[in-house]
Order: structure tokens, then sequence, then C-alpha cells
DNA sequence: GTGAAAGCGCTAACAC
DNA sequence: GTGTTAGCGCTTTCAC
């Protein structure tokens, strides 16, 4: 048999319509007796709404668009970060009964506003996630903007108050990271910086310092060398580090990815981790549980701040308010085992 | 403004409706100059074709949807896996201007049919990608059926006349891995199975049969442990293996998580690897080249196959012949450094 | 609390 | 080659 419409549904209950329509968005407004005769009559012709009807109808869809740049497109690893995205976006997704609309995209690619826009205004969903660093590229922004399409920045790394974001708290608790260094006895905490485009990345140099500062240690521009948040630069960074005469006893990377790379050219060098170096890095991969020694990390809570992020796009058209234009969600310590105390030195 | 309509561009380049619908899609019948004024109008009226109202004239979407069991519901690792398959249908799609929806899904769940019936109605894509190992679970692939969306099966274990599929020569490649160990003089290569329910995986066994045989070497049961392809099934195994009074010289285990337990098993029990035990896996997950010794594995073509699978789909609408039901794209091995030549014994 | 009528912006079928 | 006419299956608006 042919797909049930609405009318086959109205006609079935003998009813209108609009009140199959009503019991079907779950509006007010029908009588109880009414909505039970319409729900029989729905489940006996197995009726499902046309999305795309009502999408045209109601000049709007049942669909999130999470945009995101596509580290694999030149690079491997970090696919966790992009499933943690997509996990947390869909948890929102399905409750609301929408569905995710995935566009992973290059940031260097030149008309990457040209293929947002038509992106946009070809499937028109009713809302944008749009992640790190995609996030704070204006010309991005603007692009998305344009279409005057709903949208919620992650991790921006700046509050902006025109704007919906949901960040992390990358500076505090990179503060925190240092401060928990520097009470193991750690004088000499070098720390190396991510990719400059990342703003969010650099909020967590910025929490270094702060951490420096409260533990009363001195800042030593020696000790800061700057990666690109690849595994590559890692290795770089930390070999400079480790092959000077009087090498840092701790090295806090801004990443997961470098902060491995440490670990496996402390290996290389014959330094024992944690015994004669600590390392701690960002992210929480899942290499980072895998890894010997397990790696002291931060877990950033990715999933939970994408799935915020698109509960408020889909709030926002419910009317429900919007309390603040910037969610922050906690970042948390994950202490393991490649940090330990400083020998004595 | 308001957004342009195709009556708005109709008027502009004073031509009918249906004309501008022949220009936009590309329909044949249209004079090169009719066409041009048509582009000029779209032009100046930056206008795009409401999708939603496409989709309801037409009956059908531009979405492709690929459903996947979602393992990080309950295991961290194959992110790699999920972005590989995301990937390669995306390049599908962006060639034919289709969007991707995503679906990961529990496979233990038992309303499952119920939930991908109702993603399909509402959302009704043009086509569905099924990965392994929903794609040889009847149930599964008998709901999707019954809503009457083209569907190709991913890995599915055995070629079906009936349905479209794209799969990797497992057994194959797996009878080369066989071969090539047993070139390098192992004499007892052990096997460690995969999960029971994944028939691409189950093939997989088949073929270390096939190149124990086509070496000359007798099989022994002993040799034969079922994992379950887990990291922990993997560490029981190889554990089991290696402490045996006679242990083999070669691991294959039927995918890299199982193999990369067999590695850390072996630097526990203080075993070299490459030099007293060869390891071999199956994926190529991100971690073979990083984990120490790099891991000999099996490159499956994910990325390609699951392009493949949606441009099936996709050409499958245009009348395009599909020359086969079933396409092979063949996997291929990696050689690293956990793989050597057997030591005299 | 319920219904009738009017579209949403396209594509399809067919006429010219 | 091009245009005309009907819908697609809903939501919206407004009347009752």
């Amino acid at each position: 048999m042919p797909k049930a419409t609405i009318d086959d549904v109205a006609n079935l209950a003998g009813v209108s319509m609009k009140t199959v329509s009503r019991v079907v968005n779950k509006e007010p407004n029908v009588r109880e007796s009414t909505r039970i005769k319409v729900e029989e009559a729905i489940a006996r012709l197995n009726y499902r709404p046309n999305q795309s009807a009502r999408n045209l109808a109601s000049q709007r869809t049942r669909l999130i668009g999470l945009i995101y740049d596509d580290p694999s497109a030149y690079e491997i690893p970090s696919a966790g970060y992009v499933i943690n995205m997509q996990q947390g976006t869909l948890r929102a997704c399905r409750k609301a009964h929408y569905e995710l609309l995935i566009h992973p995209c290059n940031y260097r690619n030149n008309n990457l506003g040209e293929e947002l826009s038509e992106l946009i205004e070809q499937a028109r969903p009713a809302g944008i996630v749009l992640a790190a660093p995609l996030s704070n590229m204006p010309k991005v922004v603007k692009a998305i903007e344009s279409t005057k399409t709903p949208l919620v920045c992650l991790s921006p790394g700046k509050a902006d108050s025109q704007r919906l974001s949901v960040a992390t708290n990358d500076r505090e608790i990179c503060a925190e990271m240092t401060r928990y260094l520097a009470s193991l006895g750690h004088k000499r905490i070098a720390f190396i910086t991510g990719h400059p485009s990342h703003k969010a990345v650099a909020n967590r140099y910025l929490g270094y310092l702060d951490g420096l500062r409260q533990s009363g240690l001195k800042f030593s521009e020696r000790l800061v060398l700057n990666g690109d948040n690849s595994f590559d630069s890692g290795v770089i960074c930390s070999e400079k580090l480790l092959k000077r005469k009087r090498a840092p006893t701790a090295i806090f990377a801004a990443n997961d990815d470098m902060a491995v790379a440490a670990i496996r050219v402390a290996d290389q060098l014959g330094i024992d981790v944690p015994g004669q170096l600590s390392i701690a890095g960002f992210d929480d991969i899942s290499l980072a549980r895998q890894i010997f020694p397990t790696l002291t990390t931060i877990r950033q809570p990715l999933s939970r701040m994408s799935e915020q992020a698109a509960t408020l796009l889909i709030n926002e058209r419910n009317d429900k308010v919007v309390a603040a234009n910037s969610v922050t969600i906690p970042a948390s310590l994950q202490i393991r085992d490649s940090t330990g105390p400083a020998r004595d030195q």
C-alpha cells in the first residue's frame, strides 16, 4: 500500500487534517478523546509525517548542521575529536527528533564561504554548530551569519556577546595543571604552544602563565616553544628542550599529540618518564590511555559541549529562553602515569 | 530581501518556470541563448533552489544515510574506522551535490528495526549505506528493505545476488598475509579470530586456512583462539598462546586491536618482537603506525569502499547501469616492523 | 476545541 | 525548445 498521508488519518479518525496535525505536533487544544482517536488511526495506518512536506510548509527543516575542519584531510589523528563532537550533537538531535548533517571542510579552502552558504541555502538546516578553529575565522562566521541561520560557535576562543557559543575553561584548567605540576616540586616547567590560529588553544598558554604566577614560579622565555598541534612539531620542540644542559623537569603541551611526541622523544633519549621528566597534555585522546606511560592530560568535555550547542539551537526556535550567550563547560584534570614528583637536582 | 524563487528568476529572464527548472537541473532541450539568459538571472538574484520544495515535488531527497554500529557507545577505539567511512561517503556525495546524514546506532538495541524505519520514513534519504556488522543482521537489512529505500551493504560477509554490496577481499588478503609469514620461515602461525557475528571477519579465518594450505603448513587447532575484536580478548588469547612451552612464532590477529594487545603481552613477557615473535593484524588503524614496533597489518580500503557504495546509490537513480551487484575493492598488505624472519629453533 | 482554505516552491506530465 | 497545469503533503491563518 502507498504511504498513508495526513488526509488518510483524518478520514479514518473522522476529524480534520488540522486536528491530526495538532496531535502529531503535540499542540494544545485537542480534547483527550479526540487525541486518542487520532492516535489510533495513526497506529492503524502506520502513518509517518512526510518531513519534506513539513519542511516546505513550515519553512524550516529538522536538520542540524555540524561544520568542522577535517583534520584527516591532511593529517591522520584526532578522529576521536570529530567523533566526540558528532556524538554530542547527535544526542541533542535524537532527543528532539532532529537529524544531523555533517560537513567536514578544509579551513584552508579559499572559497569556504561560498561552499558553506551553498550548503546552507540548499539543505536549510535549522541551525549550525561550528567547531574551532573555524569558529574563530571571521570570514567563515560571517558567511554563515549572512544566511541568517542560527549559529552556535564551539570554543571560539573569546566570548562574544553577539553570538551564541559554548566553550570550556581552557585557561583556568591549564592554570590548574600548571599548579599541579608545581605542587609536585617542578620548578622548570616547559610549555609547547599550539597552532596560533586556534584561539582557544592560545588560551591554554595564558593559563600556563597564570599557573606559574599562582605557584610563585618565574616565567622563562626559554621554556616556551611554539608547536602547531602536530605530532611532528611536538618531536621538534621536545628535542630542543630535552637536549639542553638544563632541561626542564616537566613539559606541558597544548595538546595530546604533541605530549605523546614528548614521551616518544624522552624514550629515545633514555629519559625516564615520570622519574626524570613529567609530561602533560590536553584533550585526552584515546591514545592517552594506550601509551606507556599513560598520559596525564586534560579532558575537554567536547561531547557535552557540542550537545549543549545543538540544544541551544533546537531550543532557540522553541522560544525557550537562552539564559546566556556564552556557556562554559568545565574541563577536568586526568592524572595518569606520565607525571610524578620532581627528582632532586 | 527575501530569498529569490524560481518564479522571480523566470520573470527576470522572461521565460517560464519550467525553463528555469531545466537549466537548474541541467536538462537538455534548452537553447544556448536561453540558458545564458537564465543563468544570468540566477546570478543576479543569487537564486538557490529550495531543496525542501524539490524534495516534496520530486518525492525524493538529495540525502544519503550512513548507518553504522557505534563502537564508542560501549568501547573507545575504531573512531578511525568511522571517519574513513564518512570520508568516503562524503566524497561521493559532494560530487553529486548530495548531503550526508549519519546515523550511528547500537547493534544490540532491540528495536533497531523500528528506529531505522522511523529515520528513513521521516528523513527519506535517497539511499542508505549500511556498514558491517549491521549489514549482516537480517533483521536490520529487512527493516530497511521494507521501506523500499535503495540500500548498499558494506562488507556483508558473503555476496548476495539480490542486494547491492561493496566488500573487500578479506579471505584472499589473509591468505596472502599467512603466506608472507610462512615465507619468513614461520611454521607455527597462530590465529586469533574475531567476533563471530561479523561475517567478513569470519572470512579472515578462512583466508588463514587457505594460506596455511598454500604454504604447505599443517593446521593445528591449538593455534586458533577465539577473540571478539576487543583489545581485552586479544590480551587473553595472546597470554594463552605465549605462555605455552611450544609457543607460536607468529600471531596473526583478525583485527588490529587484538594484534596490538599481542604486542603488549609480548612486551610484558619479555618476548622480543619481531626477534622472537612476529605479529600481524588487520585494519591498519592509526595506532598501527604509532605503536612500537609498528604493526604489520592489512589496509582495508574502507574509504574507497564507502565512496563506491554511495556512488552506486547515487547512480542507481540516474539509471546508470550498475554492472554487478557486488563490488570488491582489494585490500593491501602493510609490512612494518612487527614481523620478521623466524628464528631457528 | 475544531475545521476550511490557501499556500510553501518546486517537479512532472503533457500540450504546443 | 518551451510553456501550462496540477499537484507533492504538510503548516499557517483565520474563521467558527
